[in-house]
RNA sequence: GGGCGUUUAGCUCAGCUGGUUCAGAGCAUCUGCCUUACAAGCAGAGGGUCGGCGGUUCGAAUCCGUCAACGCCCACCA
């Protein structure tokens, strides 16, 4: 095997990916082992790769990869999602640059063409997922629409609507006049926008029978042509809708407007004045403009009140004939021209500058949305509610960061009813059918229907072509909250093989954006239709920022390209730039720099390789007794790493878990194990050495496989000879975790590295090079002369002698309470080491002093346990001794 | 308007139920090195009165109160 000095990631990965295919190593199918599952939140069918997938799905790769390492039967299911609005919207976009309308299409004509567009462009971001290295069945790979997954859809649907959950219904919904579909609640996104407060004049139509009350507070208006109110709004296009004015009934300003009709403005439709407490008294003038079309809480008051609705809105947004003026025009340019037309005829009385919050559509994001009075289908969520809280409250299913149970528990104990149609054709179409005599009836297929429809209209003539199917189709969301259980059948074939070995599955990533959309509706479905939770634990990922803390997105330019990084720093370099800054449930500020400390940290693993490669290896030598050290010290070291990240991963530390294996190869490994373990160059390394190195290699790279599979692959190859279609990825980590460890073993090495580092620090200062020999001498005993051997050679000293007092020529070393001391002969700066002794020494009677009053407050001896009061006291006698042995080594300078 | 969270070295973050030699890591910085695995590197070094104030305690980065800044979520004030 011929080694460059440096890694190249390009001749690595594509190779072991298809590899891992061609073996179909990420397969699974039930068996007698504990199975681990991941199911991915489906990317939506019309994505590309972004920085937030790259953090998501690295993170369940991780999981996923290590779980099979672990001995369980690893399963990640693919798939993406129809994403019906985003979708339709893009084959919309397309056609039109084609000059096509999709009016002018039919549902039938549309739906081929979408299709079409899916196959040729959808699943880009699966092709794209397999660069990262993603270890999913891919055999697997679902589709939200695909048979499997609709037929489940509209099972599901048919069952809700029988156990009487789904109703059909006119309500005020939110409606985006853009894609011409209702919304859910939570698909509407508010913003802070700067806009204007029109004051309005409502003219009092029986002005002259007005009286004033003279009570305190009253404001009344006049002007020559009478009395008016004035009304403050935002939306003075709507007020072809009003049908009311409202006060409050306790405010003493309006009052004498009680029991008057007012003209509307421009409009001159005179209506009543009503008075509810639903009225803030502070707000504008506490005159209320009444628009039971077109506010929600208009809307409650038309209810309230019986007042009529008038629909000014066409679906598109512009004006209906309803509305009487404007009408065809857009709802933003009749705002303008009608604030003009107020003025113009004075009935604007003044406006003001006012910042309030306006609802854009999530997938049309420059679109406002409209409320608006229509027909759709909803879903009751009272009794999912009460299903799904107490698990996650109780921890049965837990959240990563737990903080996230606030946020879930809050929407849950506030759930309003789930509008679930959308008019739409893209999606799954609503399994109801009309009746020509009116009614419907809701049944999985057309020949069920027809069935149902016999029945319920008595008419045994009817035919399929006399039932007209619902237009609409099911919010994208219907689908995806059954996904963890559609994906296995669960819906269709409850009693399945695979259900039931899969199902709950074990830990869902995802953001916390759509911890409504869909984590807690998945929660919600499976305890509906398996009576068990969809995954036994959730871990929240963070917002990947750019660097300047703003969100990525493709407007403001500021989302690199991951297929792009991963060309340039690997994917293992990306992998590992992500997961190292990113604990779970934060932000984390993407910099690509952070993807050059992956890079680098795959070629130092690539040169510590090539260096083990590269020893020739002798029977004939006798192993070093420094090298069987740095075997027993290693064999510690790696079993409490192991032990560490085990905990660590366990906890979803996932960072920490990889800056621990990171520091292991770099530090202990490389830094000291290695060195320490050389043979002098061009000599041959013994083999028993030798054998114990290439182990610790391959356990290394076991440990960084999650994190980093292709590196970690193309080497384990290399290690040694391996089997056709073996492969790192299913080898046990297990032994690892499990092993024990010498801490005490693990302290000395520590000390053993501190003398070592202080003598390369002598030898910098005094310009001693690293090769030259020293002596160093221990005063007193020799708390790590077991590691003698080690000291000698990393430190290159010749020999370590034991003196009751230290030498002249000798520059003193603390490592914990024992004193070494370094011969170097004329070259000791006596002034330099008097200085840097007098520092230490005040250093350590400061911090005496400290102890010493500790130790004489009697309340702290009572107070404090024994085994602290006990540090302090051997804190007390190990200074005490320190500044002993300094004070002595001062005079002895001194003379 | 409610709720949640954050504030520790230049940056990103650990620091669990308050006490194991004056607070740790990675990156960045500084110094010296092209030493025969690696300059995408090696050997060293510096850097924080733990957001402010007050309290509890023998003892607080850690608990309580308060103020401030930032962030997120929810909500029907036109």
């Amino acid at each position: 095997m011929e080694l460059a000095s440096k890694y190249n990631p390009e001749e690595v990965e594509g190779k072991w990916y298809q590899y891992w295919i061609d073996n179909r190593l990420f397969h699974s199918t039930p068996d007698s082992r504990e199975p681990y599952t991941i199911v991915i939140p489906p990317p939506n069918v019309t994505g590309v790769l972004h920085m937030g997938h790259m953090l998501n799905n690295t993170i369940q790769d991780i999981l996923v990869r290590r779980a099979r390492m672990m001995g369980k039967n690893a399963l990640w299911v693919p798939g993406t999602d129809h994403a019906s609005i985003a979708t339709e919207a893009k084959v919309v976009g397309k056609l039109a640059a084609q000059g096509i309308k999709k009016t002018d299409l039919t549902r039938e004509e549309f739906l081929k063409h979408a299709w079409e567009w899916k196959e040729e462009h959808g699943g880009i971001i699966l092709k794209q997922l397999r660069r990262l290295g993603c270890s999913c069945d891919w055999d697997r790979t679902a589709f939200t629409m695909d048979e499997i997954r609709s037929e489940s859809v509209i099972k599901v649907f048919c069952d809700l609507y029988n156990k009487g959950l789904i109703y059909r219904g006119v309500r005020m919904v939110n409606w985006d006049p853009k894609a011409q579909t209702a919304l859910s609640d939570e698909e509407v996104v508010y913003k802070e926008e700067h806009s204007k407060l029109y004051y309005l004049k409502y003219y009092v139509a029986d002005g002259e029978t007005v009286v004033p009350t003279g009570a305190e507070g009253e404001v009344l208006h006049k002007d020559d042509k009478g009395y008016y109110a004035v009304v403050a709004t935002t939306r003075p296009e709507t007020i072809m809708g009003d049908t009311a004015m409202c006060i409050n009934p306790n405010d003493p300003k309006n009052r004498w407007l009680s029991g008057h009709k007012v003209i509307i403005p421009l409009v001159n439709r005179t209506i009543p004045v009503i008075e509810d407490d639903y009225v803030d008294v502070e707000f504008g003038t506490g005159c209320l403009k009444v628009t039971p079309a077109h506010d929600v809480n208009d809307y409650m008051l038309g209810e309230k009140y019986n007042l009529p609705s008038i629909d000014i809105f066409n679906d598109n947004g512009t004006l209906s004939d309803a509305a009487g003026l404007y009408v065809g025009m857009d709802r933003f340019a009749v705002k303008k021209q009608i604030a003009i037309d107020l003025q113009e005829a004075g009935l604007l009385e003044k406006m003001e500058d006012y910042t309030n919050k306006v609802g854009y559509s999530e997938r049309n994001p420059d679109t406002v949305i409209e409320p608006k009075l229509s027909m759709q289908w909803f879903l009751k969520m009272q009794h999912f509610a009460d299903m799904a809280l107490p698990p996650v409250m109780n921890d049965e299913l837990k959240f990563y960061p737990p903080k996230y149970k606030n946020t879930y528990r809050n929407w849950l104990e506030n759930i309003k009813d789930w509008c679930v149609s959308r008019q739409l054709w893209w999606g799954h179409r609503i399994p109801a059918y009309y009746l020509p005599q009116g009614g419907f009836v809701v049944a999985e297929t057309a020949e069920k229907a027809l069935e149902l429809a016999k029945v319920k209209s008595g008419d045994n003539n009817l035919t399929i072509a006399d039932l007209r199917q619902d237009e609409d189709v099911l919010d994208t969301w219907f689908s995806s909250w059954l996904w963890p259980i559609s994906l296995f059948d669960g819906i269709n074939n409850p009693d399945n093989e695979e259900i039931n070995y899969y199902y709950s599955t074990n830990d869902l990533v995802t953001g916390p954006d759509i911890i409504f959309f869909w984590v807690a509706r998945m929660i919600m479905a499976g305890y509906e239709y398996r009576g068990d939770m969809p995954f036994k634990n959730v871990y929240f990922t963070g917002i990947v920022r750019d660097k300047l803390g703003r969100k990525m997105s493709k407007s403001l330019g500021n989302s690199p390209d991951p297929i792009d990084l991963i060309d340039r720093f690997g994917a293992d370099g990306v992998r590992m730039g992500l997961m190292l800054s990113a604990p779970a449930g934060n932000d984390i500020p993407f910099d690509e720099t952070i993807c050059e400390q992956g890079r680098n940290f795959n070629n130092k693993i690539w040169n510590a390789f090539r260096l083990t490669k590269g020893w020739s290896v002798s029977d004939d030598i006798e192993q070093p007794e420094s090298s069987k050290l740095a075997i027993e010290w290693f064999n510690n070291i790696l079993a409490k790493t192991a032990f560490e990240m085990n905990d660590l991963m366990s906890k979803y530390r996932i960072s920490e878990a990889l800056m621990a294996v990171y520091k292991l190869f770099w530090d202990e490994f490389a830094s000291w194990y290695l060195e320490i373990i050389k043979p002098a160059y061009g000599q041959p390394i013994d083999s028993k050495t030798y054998n114990s190195t290439l182990e610790f290699f391959e356990k290394l790279l076991l440990l960084i496989h999650p994190f980093m599979p292709f590196i970690t692959e193309e080497l384990w190859q290399n290690v040694k000879e391996r089997k056709a279609g073996e492969s790192i990825m299913n080898e046990s980590i297990l032994d690892l975790s499990a092993a024990k460890f010498d801490e005490t073993f693990i302290n000395s090495f520590e000390a053993c590295k501190d003398l070592v580092s202080s003598i390369r620090t002598v030898r910098n200062q005094k310009n001693i090079g690293p090769r030259e020999p020293l002596t160093i001498e221990v005063i007193g005993s020799n708390p790590i002369e077991n590691l003698n051997p080690i000291t000698k050679k990393i430190a290159c000293l010749d020999d370590i002698v034991i003196q009751e007092t230290k030498s002249e020529g000798t520059v003193s070393i603390m490592v914990g309470t024992t004193e070494f001391a370094l011969r170097i002969g004329n070259l000791i700066d006596v002034e330099a080491e008097i200085a840097k002794i007098k520092a230490e020494l005040a250093h350590l009677e400061g911090f005496l002093k400290g102890v010493n009053a500790k130790l004489s407050n009697e309340k702290f001896v009572a107070n404090a346990p024994a085994a602290v009061v006990e540090t302090e006291r051997k804190k007390q006698s190990d200074a005490t001794q320190k500044i002993a042995t300094l004070n002595e080594t001062l005079q002895s300078l001194m003379k």
